[in-house]
DNA sequence: TAATTAAACAAAACCAGTTTAGCAAAATGA
DNA sequence: TCATTTTGCTAAACTGGTTTTGTTTAATTA
């Protein structure tokens, strides 16, 4: 066990004081003002022994952990390991470090976490929000930590948020069934409330009412058993014989959606037309392949945490609400293939 | 922005020390002698005013910052998605938070990483490690830093580590094809020394042996463009007319393997039977289902962290270096239907 | 009744840095 | 030549805890 070597024994060593190092550790030997062969000792002293400071000490003097916390709603789902991906890639170019964890969507796990992340000092935070969230936020940025809201916000809050162009994406993905020959075009979404939903369902209502198409929206359960979910698709699908196309307004719907057309034996596309909201490798490797609307993970990711960045290196008086809104890919695949 | 309050403040407040304060939260009272009359305003106090210690400075004075450092090759793949997950609930129910980001098997990338977490102060690793990583691993462990490695492992490190039983379950996977009337089976595999897939061919070439199977081994590589191995595949089957099974030793060569069958017009199953090893939540729901290898995660990942909790609870003398093997789960699905 | 022990807490050192204020010596200016 | 400025550095306070040592007063014990 070696023992780390601290700025108190670099000092002891050279005869000299801790705050001397300090300045010429953080480049301000000129400012402070430093003699160059002074500077030059103590640097080739830490060169030779290795000396790091300690991340601890300093946080707990600056009061900056150079940690941002990033709360996603499922790490394992492929678009936000995605986005946790990127996301670190340009935290870490920016000496920041992340740490991140998924809530679930469960309110009382997310307040849990946001204490967590408080305790630990984080210096910021990007946060995927489950609703209901609105007081906790606030009293983040009340606090005056630069937060960032991503994939959906509060209409209410005044935060800064990086979202997808839900409302248009969802319209223009509508609107291309529409005009590729399909008469009765479900939308299957969450039973939620979330801003990002209630934007895709706002964008496919318009595009029936444009092309004046009845609007059949149903709204499933999505919970631990993902048969139920296929379940209850069949029985809306047996219900619904008229339905020539279905808009999923998730990937995992679109999954358990797949499932369900297959038991029922219609053939996609010929039967039936589909469309998932939010793109995944698989829907390139299934056969057939299937319509999506992509979000630009990369694009997202970059934007979020450009906006963090930004908040993080102003003063708490100055930093400006920002809000993003990115558009969406739309992947034609096999799966909109025009019915026979 | 409210300012937090400190042990300072509560002793200026009640007149009383900080060292009192500290004995009090750490339910040192009794053991401290601090009288009950004094411990219940301090308490009272605390509640009232919302104290929380700085887990900064308990770090810094403590030396432990009850964080968990977790490598794994890639966040966003399934499996150590799900593995970050599990780990992460029994983390934190343990008060410990986890760090974790990607190696990408990327030996500098990696190097980085440990030098990274090791400024962090994290307390204890969990790591996949990529090859020829043993120095740094070592070192880590000689600084006296608890060390679990998952996945794969060093033959020549005396470190604790929790795997797969590879071999047993490859050759039971490739037994299997054998015993179904599959007559040339090929196995799939990364161009790779990471002793996990070397356990696996041995496991297929085991089982070629008892049947008087011929061994035909392909290592492909797995770079940024699938579509690279897809082509690679392609060329290896057709010159290969006589393999009438595929057995990959990952699931995304499987996912590409699939793409190459799907090219060359075969049939799964018919003209081809497959396995994969390691599952993934498609192989369920591609048509046909895909015959895998599953790796039980939450038992991976349940044993991962008691043994790092254990070696965490321990003084440095006392942490006896543990290896565990989980054996795997065989899921037979449709594609390996006996051939026609 | 004096010496010892226990009770109840306070003071100070320590963790490893940053930052402000200050001080002696050398250089400059009037 | 004496006052002022600059140079080059140090001491000390501060971040917010934990832990060891010390101190006073009251209760036992011999």
């Amino acid at each position: 066990m070696i023992k780390k070597i601290s700025i108190g024994d670099i000092a002891t060593a050279l005869n000299i004081s801790k705050s001397t190092i300090s300045f010429i550790i953080n480049g301000k030997a000129k400012e402070k003002r430093i003699s160059l062969a002074l500077t030059e000792k103590v640097l080739q002293y830490i060169d030779e022994n290795g000396y790091k400071p300690s991340r601890l000490a300093q946080s707990l003097s600056t009061g900056k952990t150079m940690i941002i916390g990033l709360m996603v709603e499922k790490i394992s789902d492929y678009f936000f390991a995605q986005m946790a991906y990127h996301i670190e890639e340009i935290a870490y170019q920016n000496g920041y470090k992340i740490f991140y964890c998924s809530t679930d969507n469960d309110p009382d796990k997310t307040r849990e976490l946001i204490q967590l992340f408080r305790d630990r000092n984080v210096d910021g935070y990007i946060i995927t929000p489950p609703a209901g969230m609105e007081k906790e936020i606030q009293s983040l940025i009340d606090e005056g930590s630069p937060v960032v809201l991503f994939d959906r916000y509060y209409p209410d809050i005044e935060s800064s948020y990086v979202i997808l162009d839900n409302f248009k994406a969802s319209y223009n993905a509508s609107k291309y069934l529409a005009e590729h020959a399909f008469a009765h075009i479900a939308f299957i979404t969450l039973d939620s409330d979330q801003s990002q939903m209630e934007d895709r369902k706002q964008g496919y209502v318009k595009a029936m009412a444009e092309h004046g198409l009845e609007v059949i929206v149903e709204k499933v359960l999505y919970g631990n058993d993902p048969a139920q979910t296929v379940k209850q698709l069949v029985r809306f699908l047996r219900q619904n014989k008229r339905v020539d196309a279905v808009y999923f307004a998730t990937n995992y719907l679109a999954f358990s959606g797949v499932k369900a057309i297959n038991q029922l034996g219609y053939k996609i596309p010929g039967t039936m037309g589909i469309i998932a909201f939010d793109d995944h490798q698989v829907f390139d490797f299934y056969e057939p392949t299937i319509t999506a609307v992509a979000q630009p993970i990369s694009e997202l990711a970059r934007q979020s945490i450009r906006v963090l960045l930004s908040l993080l290196n102003k003063p708490f008086e100055e930093r400006a609400v920002q809000k993003v809104t990115v558009p969406a890919h739309f992947i034609i695949r096999d799966s909109t293939a025009r019915p026979l």
